[in-house]
Formats: structure tokens, C-alpha cells, sequence
DNA sequence: ATGAAAGCGCTAACAA
DNA sequence: TTGTTAGCGCTTTCAT
């Protein structure tokens, strides 16, 4: 193994300088500097991360929480934190907390040893969850504290959007597929969804209930769907959007001919459903990254333009429609 | 910051009764054991990883390579991976090669500063990560190499089910879709379809080629079985049959009752699928868990039964047939 | 602009 | 069984 004294001993300067060439160039002569780097090279020389950690307190990564790796949603924010954390030279320790809220500060409080600081994506008790952090830096993936930095998806104006296209293809009356009660993006929606109602003359949106944001819920809610009269059913997000298509199927009903169906989030299970499925993309990964970009801010690793506010920024991310095969003009009766 | 020293204080023994009474119980008097650990509990000591990784040499990480982590295959091995080392109190570092084999090398020498050892799922140029591995263990995924330790799914034994399975339902024609050419567990599926051509009087399996193991691999492939003469197709994995489903959907095929569709894998792609599909299932998560398994033996951190072989070990993951509502008997004609 | 030197918190000889 | 001690490789004052 390569160390600073190695390189210091070829370039015949101390060590401190050689870290001074590397860490801070403009601390050091020209000439030098240019000296220390080719032998940087020549040797190649790699910092050892353990001993600068040690030595600055810093441990060089984030913890992430999710409730379900397997999830695509999940999944696709992991992808994006794991790429903007590798770009800026940290590493991410991964938690699952299984879909159980339960675990989330046993996980978490493991995690705030072993890092700088802490992603959580849609937990379900922050207040369980705070006794832990202890002042650990946190950011908040759809989820949001008055005191915590946090980024989520606009889920309110995805709705609007859906409407929008559904209204543009003629529906009027067009049914909802609820997520958990207790999800705070599934109120987003359907502020979403009474703004857009009340935009429109003569459209009528309609509650279908609460439904386990997955597959069943979907397969649970689709014979309500069908006898609501709607023509159109929005659900939770694409998973339960799949579990409608099944149903739908299997009871010989035409998508989209006979019912147009929407998903949320474009997930994978979007395009793997049979009609693929029009859906309001989300910057899953995008999320993901602005999350690790708040991040580096807040503990000061970006050369930061301003700085932000103070501890609690808000961000949030921008819908888009994603029109595939599950919608169309309603049938003329 | 809690540090040994507090803790030797607080518990009357010196830093390295303390540091043994945490790593090497069976060296330190009951008494003592339970006076520092108690003190532990009070004063809430964590080591600190940076400092005991410097001195020591070791990370309490590994490492794990995916090319794809928002693929649902992926996705299940990662949160097996997951879950066992945090079983066994180590932590996960993934890297995602984002499906480039030249990021392999890469992400590959940065997980190795960082890590005890590296989990590498489906490498796509073992030769090349050879390079920077430099002796760190490695535990293959879905890939052998004579001096490295492996496990694999039995892809082989999943197709001789899988064609059992059809030519149980009356299937004598059989098309197959295949995976990228290079790809290793293709070999397997192809050598297992042979074994069960042989196997059965009167049955046919005709290859289609090589396709992207993707939706779109299987929407290529779609009009060839179509057009071969098959009762039933079997895709080399479940993303690939929905690509299938989709386009036959399209042709106004019905699946099954014209032409039954096989995944294989039963990510959660069969699942959404519609019709849901007919599958092999196999243990990924399993597969994540018995890598982290063995990379715990290699590096002697198991009390070890016996002890492998040397370094290298293969071991072979069983799969299991679901049938769903994709496969069904062929039409009479 | 450069160098000397003091540790960061911990592990692992080696002594006792 | 326990304690003493010497660093691991680096950053960072403080001199020069």
C-alpha cells in the first residue's frame, strides 16, 4: 500500500505538504504541486479513506431507510441516492425496514453511528423515529417535519394532471382507487383531485375508499370501480392500478375501450401491465439524489451557493403524464 | 463522543480489557465481561468504525455489485444480501454498474477499499475485475470461476421443469426465447431444454435466438413464436414473457387458450403480469443470503463447519415451478 | 511556502 | 486475566 510517505518521500517534500497538494492545491507552490502529483500518479497513490475519516470524525456515507426494497419505488430511489452519493464519494448503508414501522428506530439508530447523516423515505412514525436521530443530519423522502429538510413528490398536482388528461378524453365521471389512510401522499392526492373536480364543470370524481397501496388493493376495488358508472378509475399508484387490470380482465371488460385506467408513480409495473399503463411519471430517482444534494448541503460539503434557509428546506419534485395504452375516449353509449 | 477510554474509566479496567470484553468475550473474566458491558449499555459506546478499520485492516462491510438494482431480479438478491449481513452485524455497500460492464472495474476497486469482501452478481467481465480485486474475497453470483467461490441458480434444472410442465399439459411444440449469448445462465437454460428434448418422445424445442433479457427482448420475439408453430413459449426470464404477452395481446392472441407463455424467476414482474404468469421460482433471496453465508466462512468469521473446501466453493440454489394463469392445455386443432 | 509534530480511536503484541 | 504500549495513515495546528 501507497502512503503519503511514500509520496513525500519520492517528491522529497514532508508529508504534510503532499497532503496540502491534494486536499488544498492553491496552499501550494505551483512547481510543487506539479511535482507532488506526478509522483501521485507514478505510484499510484489512493488517500486511505479509514485514516482521513479518523482523523476528520467524518465516517464518508449515508444511511438510507426504505420500507420495502423490493418495491420499484424503492428501489428507484435507492438507485438515485446510490449514484449522487458515488459521484460525490460516499457510500450508502442500506436499511429495509420490511414494511414494519417497528423497525425503523432500531434500524435507524444503528445507522446514525455509522454515518454522516440519514435518508428517510416515507416513514411511518417520525416521532419514534426523532428519539434516535439525536442531531444527526436527516432529510425526509416524502414525509415532512417543520424541523427537517425534506424532498417529496408533488402528488397533489399529479392529480390534477390525471383529471386533466381523463377530462380532455371525455370522461366525466372518473373514480379513485384510495391508498392508506394514514399516507400523508394519499392526502396529497386527493387535495389533488378535489381541486381539479372543482376546476372542471360537470365532472364528478368518486371516492372509492382506502386500499392497501398494492396489487390485492387494486383487484379489492375494481368491481366497485365497475359499478360506480365511472369510466375512468384513477388508482393509488401503479400497483393497484395492475391489481384493477386484472380484475378488470378476468371479468371480461375492455381497458380502455370500456374503462380507462391510470396508475401513479411509472414504475416498472407500469410498462409491465397488459395494456401498459398510462401513469403520472415521478423523478423517482431524482428524489433520490436531490435527497443525498440536500444533504451534502446541510453538512456543508457543497460549496453551497447561499446556503439553505436554515435547517428545514422543502423541496419539491415535478409530476409528469405519461399516456400508454390504459386510457382512451370513453365508449359512446 | 463516547470513546474506550470513557468507558475503561467508567468501568475501573484499562482500554484493552474493554476492547477484548467487546470482540473477545471468552478472553476476559465473567465479572469483568459483564462490568464493561454494562458500562457500555450506560454510557451507549459504539465503536467507532474508522478508527478500529484503520488499525485493524477490516470494515465490517462487503460489498455488492449489481448491474441493475431497479431490476426486480436485483432488487430481491440485494435485499437478501441485505438482510443476512445485517444478521451477522455487517453492513451493505452496493454499487450499481448501471448495466455497463466498464463501470465494473470501476466501482469494483472502490468497494474493495471499502469493504471485507465483494458479492459479485452476474459479472459481465470477470477477467477485467480480476484485476483490481487484488485478493479481497469475492463471492460470484450467477458466475463460476475455478478460484472463486459461487452460487448459482439451478437454470438448468428449472427448464427441464419448465418443459415438464408444459408437455404434462399436452405441449409438443416448445419455443424458446433466449437470453443475451454471452450470458452463462442462458448456457444453463439451453443445456437444461436440451436434456428435456431428449428426455420426451415427440417433443420439439425450437430456438427463436438470442434477445435482450428485457421487455423488449421479448416484444422482438413475439412474432417468431407466433410464426414457429408452438403450442407454448418459454422466455428466458419473466420480463421478457411480458414483452411476449404484450405484443400477443396485441395480435389478439389469447394466452393461454392459443399459446401458453412461461417466465422464469417469478420476480415480481410474473405477478403483475396479465395474464399473471406461469413461472420458475427461485430463491434470490436466497441466493443473496447464501452468498453473505459464505463470504462469512471464507473470511473465517463463522465458527465454520469444517471449513470449505478452499476457496472455492460452488454452490447450486434449487427452483420450484409456479403455475399461474399464463400456461394452460394447447388448443385442439 | 514548507516542515515538524501531535494526535484521531482503536487493536494487537508483549509484559506482568 | 489484565495492563502497557506502539502505531495504523492522515489532517492540522504551529513554527519556521
Amino acid at each position: 500500500m501507497v502512503t503519503l510517505h511514500d509520496v513525500a518521500r519520492a517528491a522529497e517534500v514532508s508529508i504534510s505538504t503532499v497532503s496540502r497538494a491534494l486536499s488544498a492545491p492553491d496552499k501550494v507552490a505551483e512547481a510543487t504541486r506539479r511535482r507532488v502529483t506526478a509522483v501521485v500518479q507514478e505510484l499510484g497513490y489512493t488517500p486511505n479513506r479509514a485514516a482521513s475519516l479518523l482523523r476528520s470524525g467524518r465516517t464518508g456515507s449515508v444511511g438510507l431507510v426504505v420500507p420495502d426494497l423490493e418495491n420499484p419505488y424503492f428501489a428507484s430511489l435507492a438507485k438515485g441516492v446510490q449514484s449522487r452519493a458515488q459521484e460525490a464519494g460516499m457510500s450508502v448503508l442500506i436499511a429495509d425496514s420490511d414494511e414494519n414501522p417497528r423497525h425503523e428506530p432500531e434500524l435507524l439508530s444503528q445507522l446514525v453511528q455509522q454515518t454522516d447523516g440519514v435518508l428517510l423515505a416515507a416513514p411511518r412514525d417520525l416521532a419514534a423515529d426523532f428519539g434516535v436521530m439525536d442531531g444527526t443530519p436527516a432529510i425526509l423522502i416524502n414525509a415532512e417535519h417543520p424541523d427537517l429538510a425534506s424532498v417529496s413528490v408533488d402528488y397533489e398536482e399529479a392529480m390534477v394532471r390525471a383529471v386533466a388528461h381523463l377530462r380532455a378524453l371525455g370522461h366525466t365521471r372518473i373514480a379513485y382507487v384510495g391508498g392508506p389512510t394514514r399516507s400523508r401522499s394519499d392526502g396529497q392526492r386527493r387535495a389533488g383531485l378535489k381541486l381539479a373536480g372543482d376546476q372542471y364543470d360537470g365532472l364528478e370524481i368518486l371516492d372509492l375508499g382506502a386500499f392497501s397501496p398494492k396489487v390485492e388493493g387494486g383487484e379489492a376495488a375494481a368491481d366497485l370501480a365497475l359499478g360506480s358508472g365511472a369510466t375512468a378509475t384513477i388508482a393509488y399508484n401503479d400497483l393497484v392500478a395492475v391489481g384493477l387490470l386484472r380484475i378488470l380482465a378476468r371479468r371480461g371488460v375492455d381497458v380502455p375501450a370500456q374503462m380507462s385506467v391510470m396508475g401513479c408513480d411509472d414504475t416498472l409495473a407500469s410498462q409491465l401491465a397488459t395494456p401498459a399503463l398510462t401513469t403520472m411519471y415521478v423523478d423517482i430517482r431524482g428524489a433520490g439524489e436531490a435527497a443525498v444534494n440536500m444533504f451534502l448541503e446541510l453538512s456543508g460539503r457543497t460549496p453551497g451557493k447561499g446556503r439553505v434557509s436554515d435547517l428545514a428546506e422543502h423541496r419539491t419534485l415535478p409530476v409528469q403524464l405519461v399516456v400508454r395504452d390504459s386510457t382512451a375516449a370513453p365508449r359512446r353509449a
